[in-house]
RNA sequence: GCCCGGAUAGUGUAGUGGCAACAUAUGGGACUGUGGAUCCUCUGUCUCGGGUUCGAAUCCCGGUCCGGGCCCCA
């Protein structure tokens, strides 16, 4: 037997009728912010998740030479492929441009509850800007768009990169800040990502920052209001612009209808290196390891694609998760069947019950009808079991006077009625 | 990539060295101008490969897949 390959899964019907709804569901909202769907190839070249993923992504790929002897990667996200997109054919378009996509990635890793080799973003991009009003909307934009899906227990929180760097830098003595430079994105903010503290305070010594600035750092880490951290940087007129702007994009956030109180934390930085200034996540604390839903924040990734510099920002939803996440809730999905079935008391009429059953799809409704010369009892039976709302019974007796019974198959009565008021009665 | 635990019919389970089983589902049938019930019945199973043994679903080794954790991330 040959089966799925490691990571992959295979959804039934049950499982599907579920994702599709709920992807509706955030589709809606993207469509009400006036973000318009747009879709990029499964495969790209290897080369656009190497300029600049971060390399534990590029770990994480799944690549391969094609018959022409390209280096072909699967796509372990969207944001760089909508990025490439955009650099490749949109740049004259109006701005902003606001995109939302669906579709599947791909990261070689070991996989765990929540965590697959394939698995499904939903995910936004805004481009030509980056004011704190836009980022609020955006921000808006991935909580109500997870509100939309009947999630209950979630958790935004936002942080800001440009803020969190500069205070960073205040912590370095400035004899030896141009050689911890480099160890800024990759070192110290996976620390501080992973809130691996005692790493990062070994990482801080050793460029000779004083006890004193370590424990002001870490202290800074922990505020969650905005006066306390306008505070920190009371006497630095370069962060003044970073402040004013945060707290705009707090104040719009809560115009347009988003609960900031709490949402402050400076602590959140990202995997990804590409990502500046504001950045924010969506979670689910009952996910537990698992439990990120959303990550978003503005980036830089235009100029690195050959393209002119640009504001850009986005999100992208864990889909996956979120179904898990509604599972848990024990969230009720809505079940509706409109399917209408048809069936015969008589071998003479099974051509009818073909006619019918067309006439009836082409008038747009669902259809089905046996195709295994099922007995009158089975029929029913299997009506009852594929969940048709209503079963149209050809009989000889009705027939001969141009009738049909209409049976409702969840209170079992029956009426008669004619066959030209038939889809009148189906409505 | 690392550590731990699993895998018996489509699904859920029992069997822990001696005939592979139960429930349920599926297909067929009984009933026959009417379904969710009942009864009968067919089909279908030890994750794969090696080893130990007279004999392996059972013990050992390895692979695959699943689950939990680490790493990392969505």
């Amino acid at each position: 037997m040959v089966s799925k390959p490691r990571g992959t899964r295979d959804f039934d019907v049950a499982e599907m009728e579920k994702r599709r709804f709920i992807q509706k569901q955030m589709e809606t909202i993207f469509k009400r912010f006036a973000y318009k769907e747009i879709a990029t190839p499964t495969l790209e070249h290897l080369e656009l998740f190497e300029i600049k993923s971060g390399e534990n992504i590029i770990d994480e790929l799944y690549s391969f030479k094609d018959k022409g002897g390209r280096d072909i990667a699967l796509r372990p996200e969207l944001t760089a492929p909508v990025m490439r997109f955009y650099v490749e054919k949109l740049q004259m378009e109006t701005k902003p441009l606001k995109f939302y996509y669906f579709g599947n990635c791909f990261r070689y890793d070991r996989p765990q509850e929540g965590r697959y080799r394939e698995f499904w973003q939903m995910g936004c991009e805004l481009i030509g800007s980056c004011s704190p009003g836009a980022i609020a909307e955006l921000i808006a934009l991935a909580y109500h768009a997870i509100k939309k899906t009947g999630l209950i227990n979630i958790r935004l929180r936002i942080g800001n990169l440009n803020l969190l760097e500069k205070q960073i830098r205040k912590a370095i003595p400035s004899s030896s800040l141009s050689d911890f430079s480099p160890a800024l994105h990759t070192d110290i903010f996976r620390l501080i990502d992973k809130n691996d503290i005692e790493s990062m305070e070994q990482l801080l010594k050793k460029y000779k920052s004083s006890p004193k600035q370590i424990a002001l750092f870490k202290e800074f880490l922990q505020s969650n209001n905005i006066d306390d951290i306008t505070n920190y940087f009371k006497d630095s007129t370069e962060a003044q612009t970073d402040i004013e702007d945060f707290k705009k994009m707090l104040d719009s956030l809560e115009l347009f209808g988003v609960p900031t109180r709490d949402v402050i934390e400076m602590n959140i930085a990202r995997g990804l290196d590409y990502y500046t200034g504001t950045v924010f996540e969506i979670e689910a604390p009952q996910l537990g390891a698992e439990k990120q839903l959303c990550g978003g924040g503005s980036y830089t990734l235009v100029p690195l694609l050959g393209g002119t510099e640009i504001p850009t920002a986005g999100f992208a939803i864990g889909f996956d998760r979120v179904m898990m996440t509604l599972e848990r809730e024990n969230y009720e999905f809505p079940f509706s069947s409109e399917l209408i079935y048809v069936m015969s008391l008589d071998r003479d009429l099974d051509r009818e019950v073909i006619k019918m059953a067309s006439q009836l799809r082409y008038s747009g409704f669902m259809v089905d009808f046996d195709l295994m010369n099922r007995a009158i009892s089975r029929s029913l039976k299997y009506a009852n079991k594929i969940g048709a709302k209503k079963t149209i019974i050809l009989g000889k007796n009705e027939w001969d006077q141009d009738k049909v019974v209409i049976k409702d198959m969840q209170s079992g009565e029956q009426q008669e009625v004619k066959k030209e008021e038939l889809e009148a009665f189906l409505v």
